[in-house]
DNA sequence: TATTGACTCTCCAGTTACTGGAGACGCTAC
DNA sequence: GTAGCGTCTCCAGTAACTGGAGAGTCAATA
């Protein structure tokens, strides 16, 4: 499987799986002797793992650390566990973020007529007047 | 008031306040005989508009063109209204987003008995048989 | 007056996770 | 054999800073 077949498979651009081997995250399996990158189906389930916890947010030193687990047969589900709540600590801390963001610009969306007239409560809002809001 | 007191009236590091006048965003409004950036009132008015569209989740660019209306006497709260609205709608796809991963990792996480045993739901979740969730 | 310590300057490198492009080589089909 | 892909490596750029080096500046103290 050259690197093409391989991207399709995992669902990520060629860029990105090369990138990947060029950070030692996920290796091809091996090279042909003209230097093309060869992925077996092991290489590939790793891309599509890899790909599915970045879609989760992990960052990539956490999926390096994830994929160790996932290839070592021993490892606990606590481990993994641990990580995966982190996680889902930050992603709601997120979530709150962004709801007092949306909640404070609707505020201010809501309050702005939108024609042609120079008074902008948007603008008032972001101005010094309303900063410790 | 050199750079250290309007950061600190801006609520913005240092070097943040530098990188600004670098990027043409928000420069000193004068400099000493020695070279010390200076920052006057309407200076510092600016680095807190813009902290506050950044804390908003504007970017660079679109706090420079909410920073020319602000600055420009003449415009139509309708120009205001269409970018914080784009905005809003952004939020509130990443809202939707957020919810989802959440929802799906939370259900993984609940899944796992996060003891020293190797069988992981997580792990099962982001490896290649669930791929097409 | 000398010196200490904090502050500032510019410039360069690093961060994250890629993405785009150049220039060269390989592969396949007609 | 040549056209048109695919692939290789390497370099640069992205966003929005952040950290650090090395040098100059300023105010207060000994």
């Amino acid at each position: 499987m050259n690197i093409s077949a391989a991207s399709g498979a995992a669902g990520l651009p060629v860029k990105t799986v090369r990138y990947y081997a060029d950070i030692g995250l996920v290796s091809a399996s091996s090279r042909t002797a003209s230097g093309y990158r060869l992925y077996d189906d092991g290489a590939v389930r790793k891309l599509v793992f890899i790909r599915r916890a970045r879609e989760f947010g992990f960052s990539i030193d956490e999926c390096r650390e994830l994929l160790s687990l996932y290839e070592d047969q021993h490892r606990s589900s606590a481990d993994v566990k641990r990580i995966a709540s982190k996680r889902l600590g930050e992603i709601a801390k997120k979530q709150r973020e962004l709801q007092s963001l949306h909640d404070e610009l609707a505020h201010l969306v809501d309050a702005c007529r939108g024609d042609d007239r120079p008074d902008c409560p948007i603008i008032d809002g972001l101005d010094h007047r309303h900063a410790d809001m």
